[in-house]
RNA sequence: GGGCGGCUAGCUCAGUUGGUUAGAGCGUCACAUUGACAUUGUGAAGGUCAGAGGUUCGACUCCUCUGCCGCCCACCA
């Protein structure tokens, strides 16, 4: 065994580790130990390309580092696909301001092939960068399976999914208004969209000096295109308008508009009439599709007026709101103007205000019945082969039917809420980095024939459509697409879909949750996973979100360097809950690697002065101590083993430390040495191992590089990564329940005495016994107590007869004796009271005592119902009657 | 406007079917220190579980209302 430092430093073993783990092959589960029959499969997120990962990626690579780990050392086939996400607008506007900072130029001047190729580059170094990131982190992923949302064969299935989804219909060209940002050029999702808190100016007008209902807009540029006014129906000041149709010159633009009553319409807000612009803003749209009402597009894409605009064409949207204004007041068409809140929508990207323009799109149809195309081997169930249904019906029944399952359950209703107000998905971008769209276009066929949906046709006169796909379109395939898919032989796709578990943070739930939930169960007919696991945020000590501005950003890479891997990931572990965020600061990674240096002097300790094998099977416990310690480590692996199976990480890492330091290093080690002296130490030598060895499999999964340094020192070939995982160690059985209660008491009770008397371990002291029942309960122990003697310090009044006896029984050199003041009158009186209580509510649901004996408050009825929790009421009192002795 | 979450020790947070005396880490204070570990050990102090009602034999836990903080969604022309 190699000599081992006092102090346990992480840099100098890391590196090796992480090599010896790559190199056995077993991130790769085809080549794993044994016969493993069952699957669990994790699709990492892909961090995206546009920089460095960050602390909410650790936190991600923490959490499912270790199911991985666990479930691999429970025998599962566990597989962790990596990949990276090429993030189509992120990474676009990311380079585009580079090479504006660097080079004056736009992508227009550069054009589409170097500009793409430009974007590639930086795209690819970022790769490495988080790669190696990755792999800092002892994140166990089958880098042979690595995928990156735009290679080839994330295209193939893309191209695939277009083609399937075109012709089950769900997927469709239309004119739509969208949120068009004017300066990337592009249309955004309902969900890209921001909202920045502001003030602007209602202004009260009329078209024109005869037209009979005054108007209240913030955007009077927008008026011009107006081919309606809604009025809510109920609204007794307007309804005699409904159905008319009134002509208005308009500063000059001729307006045709009709009055509509809409429900929509707040009778409260301004005048209670609203202009609508069906092409310029999604509810007039929608008024006007109700009401068949023409649209006039009024603002081009580049946000300036169109030529419908009148005398206005040309002019900029804020330029022509000034002129607008000033034309109104000159015509005396305006009657008030007063300043408003308003919650501006602006670009995610780049913040710049959005313009909702009517544009030729490609959407996907949430709300369109298609015949549902069940998965033959894991079909969704309640949902017939061919029924007739909708995407948001599926999507909303498996997780209602808990086919997939969100951890924490609350964020289940937000989904609910969010697929209800879905609308139809637009996927399309104008911008160039990204999958482009597999549609062609003919430049003279007209209609249906115009173009052609897939691969390339055949013939002359076709060009592909020059707009790209949203980036969560191909995110959206991310389980799938990575094991095979569109190849229905693909076995990875038979052996590892649909996936065990998603982990992510709660922040993309529906950006990409539901959109993989929306593409598995159209193009597969199955769940993409069985459950979501949702982590928090990770923010500053202060509760702020990190980011560059604020200068609070903890790089996980600094923090490696400084604590250790494995307290930055314990950090990131332990002491949070999913959904809920969680705070991290210096101290608390400084005090995990607290945590690793403890666990590795245990082991220095164990190893530096134990010898023999290590045993498999729990060795027999010689004395009450060792049977106390391995029913307390049978107990902890049986709790860490539940807890991590549900999820719960942070109280099974605080259910192995609390018995790593507080029990097994605190009190078993410090007897251990006594017990070596006085009984037998070979015996305390297999404990003492066997327990260690227990401990490290069990501590795995969450700091593996301690973990695995130590196996090796213990003399183990394999990796600790493959051992099995701690089985039901049965010592529960072997252990009579009270006699594990004497011994608890016992190391309490000498915890009192050192408390109370503020002595060493080895200080002898002078204690009076306490009267009756104590020393009675002493005498009883005082076997157990032997054990622990050289450890801790024991005392009598007769002390010297009573310290023959127990030598005597325990062969024991030195006996101190005492007992400690256990119970104090308060809390007694505390439990007679409650007993007495329980006592009569007993008597009183078993019909013995009369209802108005007892409070006078409980009418017969709910006596009724109570009476099945006699029960538990019982177990009490049965509890605090043994209690009372 | 609609929804969700939080309010528990000085700080950060646990508390999964309502059940004895509400827990941990850090911090503070006291004591210890030839020890596997000072990146240590033993203890102590510290809580009307945001507030008010209600249900219950019993509420941190369930219901209603109120207050403050945070987040999400929609968006008002």
């Amino acid at each position: 065994m190699a000599e081992m430092p006092k102090a346990y430093d992480p840099s100098a073993h890391e590196d090796a580790i992480r090599r010896r783990w790559e190199d056995s092959g077993y991130f790769t589960p085809e080549k794993l130990p044994g016969k493993r029959t069952e699957s669990f499969t994790i699709v990492m997120p892909p961090p995206n390309v546009t920089g460095t990962l960050h602390m909410g990626h650790a936190v991600m690579l923490a959490v499912e580092d270790l199911m991985i780990r666990f479930e691999r050392m429970r025998g599962k086939r566990a597989l962790w696909i990596p990949g990276t996400d090429h993030a189509a607008i992120a990474t676009q506007t990311k380079v585009e301001k580079l090479i504006m900072e660097k080079e004056k130029k736009t992508r227009h001047d550069l054009g589409r092939e170097a500009f793409l190729k430009r974007v590639e580059a930086f795209a690819a170094e970022s790769h490495d960068t988080i790669v190696n990131q990755v792999r800092m982190m002892g994140s166990s992923c089958d880098w042979s399976r690595e995928a990156y949302t735009l290679d080839a064969a994330r295209g193939e299935s893309v191209n695939e999914a277009f083609q399937q989804l075109y012709d089950m219909g769900l997927l469709y060209r239309g004119d739509r208004v969208i949120n068009w940002c004017p300066r990337c050029a592009s249309t955004l999702a309902d969900d890209e969209v921001e909202y920045k808190e502001g003030e602007t100016t209602l202004y009260t007008f009329r078209y024109a000096k005869d037209f009979p209902i005054a108007i209240a807009t913030t955007r009077p540029e927008t008026k011009v295109g107006d081919t309606a006014v809604a009025v809510n129906p109920e609204d007794a000041r307007y309804k005699k308008f409904i159905g008319q149709e009134i002509r208005v010159d308009f500063l000059g633009v001729p307006l045709t508009l009709k009055i509509v009553g809409h429900r929509a319409v707040d009778a409260g807000f301004g005048t209670g009439a609203l202009g609508v612009t069906p092409a310029h803003s999604q509810v007039d749209e929608q008024i006007a599709r109700e009401n068949d009402l023409p649209a006039l597009q009024v603002i081009g894409e580049d946000g300036t007026m169109t030529a419908l605009a009148g005398a206005y064409a040309g002019l900029s949207v804020l330029e022509a709101r000034k002129r607008i204004v000033a034309d109104l007041k000159q015509v005396g068409l305006i009657e008030r103007e007063e300043t408003v809140g308003q919650n501006l929508s602006v670009c995610y990207r780049c913040g710049t205000p959005v313009e909702p323009l009517p544009k030729l799109q490609w959407f996907i149809a949430v709300n369109t019945h298609f015949p549902f195309a069940q998965s033959k081997r894991h079909p969704i169930q309640g949902i017939k082969d061919g029924q007739e249904v909708t995407l948001k019906e599926v999507m909303s029944h498996v997780v209602k039917t808990g086919q997939i399952k969100i951890v924490p359950e609350r964020f289940e209703k937000t989904y609910f809420h969010w697929i209800d107000n879905l609308r139809d998905w637009c996927a399309s971008r104008q911008i160039w980095f990204g999958h482009r769209i597999p549609v062609w276009y003919h430049s003279e066929k007209k209609g249906d024939d115009a173009y052609a949906v897939g691969a390339p046709p055949k013939g002359s006169g076709w060009q592909q459509d020059g707009d790209t796909l949203d980036t969560w379109f191909s995110s959206g395939l991310w389980t799938f697409s990575t094991l095979g898919w569109p190849d229905e032989k693909a076995k990875d796709l038979a052996t590892y879909h649909p996936t065990s578990v998603l982990e992510t943070g709660y922040d993309i739930l529906f950006f990409w949750i539901a959109r993989m939930i929306l593409m598995s169960v159209a193009l597969r007919g199955e769940v993409p996973f069985k459950e979501v696991y949702l982590h928090g945020l990770v923010r500053d000590e202060q509760g702020r979100k990190m980011s560059k501005s604020l200068g609070n950003i903890i790089d996980p890479l600094d923090m490696i360097a400084k604590f250790g891997t494995d307290a930055v990931r314990l950090s990131l572990v332990v002491g949070s809950t999913p959904g809920n965020d969680t705070r991290l600061s210096e101290e608390k990674v400084a005090g995990f690697r607290n945590f690793t240096n403890k666990l590795w002097n245990i082991g220095r300790y164990v190893l530096t002065t134990t010898s023999g094998e290590t045993p498999d099977e729990p060795p027999a416990p010689k004395t009450l101590a060792d049977r106390w310690i391995l029913s307390r480590l049978a107990v902890t692996q049986e709790k860490v083993t539940a807890l991590l199976g549900t999820h719960q990480f942070s109280a099974a890492g605080e259910a192995l430390r609390d018995f790593t330091w507080s029990e097994y290093a605190d009190w078993y080690l410090e007897i251990s040495k006594g017990q070596k002296q006085d009984a037998d130490p070979a015996s305390t030598d297999a404990i003492l191992r066997f327990s260690l060895a227990t401990l490290l499999k069990l501590w795995h999964p969450f700091m593996p590089f301690v973990t695995e340094m130590l196996w090796k020192e213990m003399g183990e070939k394999e990796l600790i990564m493959v051992a099995d995982w701690p089985d039901h160690i049965g010592l529960e059985d072997v252990i009579a329940e009270r006699e594990m209660q004497r011994v608890q008491d016992v190391v309490i009770a000498i915890r009192n005495v050192r408390s109370e008397h503020k002595i060493n371990p080895k200080q002898e002291i002078e204690v009076n016994l306490a009267a009756g029942s104590e020393r009675e309960l002493f005498i009883q122990n005082a076997a157990a107590v032997s054990d622990l003697a050289n450890a801790c310090c024991v005392a009598f009044d007769d002390r010297e007869k009573k310290a023959e006896e127990v030598a005597a029984v325990s062969g024991a050199v030195q006996i101190y004796v005492f007992l400690p003041t256990v119970g104090d009158e308060k809390s007694e009186a505390k439990l007679t009271a409650r007993a007495e209580e329980l006592e009569r509510y007993i008597a009183l649901i078993e019909g013995k005592l009369a209802n108005e004996e007892f409070t006078g408050k409980a009418p017969p009825a709910v006596i009724e119902k109570e009476k099945q929790k006699r029960v538990t009421a019982a177990e009490e009192l049965d509890k605090i009657r043994k209690q009372l002795g």
